[in-house]
RNA sequence: GCGCCCGUAGCUCAGUUGGAUAGAGCAUCGGAUUUCUAAUCCGACGGUCCCAGGUUCGAAUCCUGGCGGGCGCACCA
């Protein structure tokens, strides 16, 4: 439908499939490469696989080949150097194909419709009612946020759920404390704070009180067995307290939710499930509380608990509860759960339960870890007050780029709208910034660094690259073009070119940091290629080629930070 | 004790399904602005790719065994 990148794609097709004709290689059975330097030629072919099959000499065998390609392929030139045969496409092809291509794409460009009737499901977020959210819950909001954008951007169709954490047996120790202590806190201006506090101070009382973990057991079991009485009365209302602290978080990170449903959505549910399972035989009684054994899938593998020995339920309970929901409604081509990693075992119980049970979608069901988010002095715990309030955070990112703007801009018209994009944006940047499986070190003077590998400087690039754009007189980007003055350029091109297939790839890896990357890399090359070739003011063929590259370049950075989530400035 | 994840420059990290001389940012040092935003650019310095075997024409990448760090291991989520 869309030319989704197709000039590139094109140009590599065309080498592809002369290489298949001239070797008989099956298709697919290779793939080209790109050459160690970017002199040597815009993509590469490895001989050493040919000279295996025909027991030849990889650089006569390039050499020869290199040869027969020049001979059918047009406007690509073909090199061998050593064992390799380098391509390089002719360079008025590649940046009359590529910019038009993207520029009449614009903001789709690197869409494309192959997600077509297929949907994914993504958990993201999903904070615990009562507790603030922390820098911790920062990471599954914007990855799962910037993986279901990718998603969105291939024709998928994309559910975002929030699955709050709004149930299980710390409400029962919640409620109790609020109504031991619940009149010694204010609970209406700050009620985030005044709930933690509870929280905190329960946990220290509770060792040598045990009337309170009996209060807190007896809670959790009355909210359990549906009744509508004082103890669900308290759960309501802190949970609308903190969902309106959540969601003033949200709107700054520009995250909306298709579904908010918190694990209390599936009560009703919760019964049903556990017939399911019992039906399906894998369940047994162990020490008064049903469980799936998973020693099939190793000795040391613990059972997963369904049903604990008072008759509450668990945590895996709901989540299996959620799945099956989730396949009724969607029949999802993915179910993404962006959590944590130090949850690993939990989904893979999760997944072992599915799998006895012979539910045949169990593969599309996957977890989507992160590394944990730590402070230099040790893991965070909300309990020990060990924590990075996320408001905070993004509080002093923003007024950090205020600082700066009024040093370095301070005529900046909305000059306050613009430190919110830029400090909120550098936080999620560094947030997606790193392969998402890597603990993160909290430090501050890197999350309130603006220059560099950071948000700020590819927001920056893309303020660049639209005040030359806006300082052309109207027109001078439709003159025609003198391709020859983009003939030292083509690296850049190339990068523009790898667009589409980088939000592919990084969709399939439910990996934001591909993009982030590759937006990195990109900025650095067009801030490299601003200081090199002036646009304004030069013969207009000249003037409209450099016009048009830095048009398809603004495009494509404007369109990454959007898919990271992150606002991109028309000055700052 | 067992399982899973991570280990690349002083620090933080990239490194395409195994391919050519392992790359960025920060920090340090030296340069660049009469001209499109210096939140920038150019250069220098900086490496036993944790260690030891193995597979391969070829290993930072795959396999095995160690070491170091993180996380987890039935009635929390």
């Amino acid at each position: 439908m869309f030319a989704q990148g197709r000039a590139v794609q094109e140009f590599i097709a065309s080498i592809e499939s002369a290489i298949i004709a001239a070797t008989g290689l099956e298709p697919g059975s290779f793939s080209l490469e790109s050459p160690r330097k970017a002199e040597l030629g815009d993509f590469a072919f490895p001989c050493f696989l040919l000279a295996k099959r025909d027991k030849g000499n990889p650089a006569q065998i390039a050499g020869k080949l290199a040869e027969q390609l020049n001979a059918s392929l047009e406007g690509i030139q073909a090199t061998a150097t050593g064992p390799y045969i380098n391509f390089q496409i002719d360079r008025s092809d590649l940046a009359r194909s590529l910019l038009g291509s993207i520029r009449s794409q614009g903001a789709l460009y690197g869409n494309s419709e192959e997600g077509r009737g297929q949907t994914v499901v993504i958990d993201l977020s999903s904070p615990n009612i009562a507790k603030p959210m922390s820098v911790g819950h920062l990471r599954s909001t914007v990855i799962g946020a910037a993986i279901q954008r990718l998603h969105d951007a291939l024709g998928y169709q994309t559910v975002g759920i929030n699955h709050i954490g709004d149930w299980g047996s710390q409400f029962g120790k919640l409620v109790a404390a609020v109504d031991r202590w619940g009149g010694e806190v204010d609970l209406e201006s700050d009620p985030i704070k005044a709930l933690l506090e509870l929280y905190v101070r329960y946990h220290n009382e509770e060792a040598t009180d045990p009337s309170l973990q009996d209060a807190a057991r007896a809670a959790f079991q009355e909210l359990e067995s549906g009744k509508e009485g004082h103890v669900r009365a308290v759960w309501r209302r802190l949970t609308e307290l903190s969902m309106q602290e959540f969601q003033r978080t949200y709107e700054r990170l520009h995250v909306h939710f298709d579904e908010i449903r918190g694990e209390s959505f599936y009560e009703d549910h919760l019964g049903p499930i556990i017939e399911r399972i019992v039906q399906s035989g894998v369940t047994e009684e162990s020490e008064g509380a049903l469980i799936v054994s998973l020693k099939e899938f190793g000795e040391n593998v613990p059972p997963c608990l369904l049903r604990k020995s008072d008759g509450t339920t668990l945590y895996a309970t709901r989540d299996l509860a959620a799945a099956f929901h989730r396949w009724e409604l969607y029949h999802f081509a993915r179910c993404l759960y962006v959590v944590g990693g130090d949850q690993r075992l939990h989904f893979q119980q999760l997944k072992y339960v599915l799998q006895r049970m012979g539910v045949e979608w169990e593969p599309k069901v996957e977890h989507i870890a992160f590394g944990m988010m730590r402070l230099p002095e040790g893991k965070m715990s909300t309990r020990k007050g060990q924590v990075v309030f996320l408001e905070d955070v993004l509080d002093r990112a923003v007024a950090e780029a205020a600082k700066i703007i009024a040093e370095k801009n301070p005529e900046l018209a909305n000059s306050a709208e613009v430190a919110e994009q830029v400090g909120v944006g550098a936080v999620i940047f560094n947030d997606l910034k790193r392969e998402r499986v890597k603990d993160i070190e909290f430090v501050w003077s890197e999350v309130l660094s603006f220059e560099g590998d950071t948000g700020p400087y590819v927001q920056y690039t893309h303020a660049r690259l639209l005040s030359i754009l806006t300082k052309a007189d109207a027109g001078a980007i439709d003159a025609a073009p003198d391709w020859s003055a983009l003939a030292d350029s083509a690296g850049l091109l190339l990068t523009l070119g790898q667009f589409p297939g980088v939000i592919r790839k990084a969709a399939t890896h439910a990996e934001p940091s591909e993009v982030t990357q590759y937006l990195l890399g990109l900025a650095r090359e067009i801030n490299s290629w601003i200081a090199a070739n002036r646009v304004l003011g030069q013969a207009p063929g000249v003037m409209a080629a450099r016009l048009q590259l830095a048009d398809a370049a603004r495009i494509v950075l404007h369109k990454g930070l959007a898919l990271l989530g992150v606002s991109a400035p028309e000055s700052m």
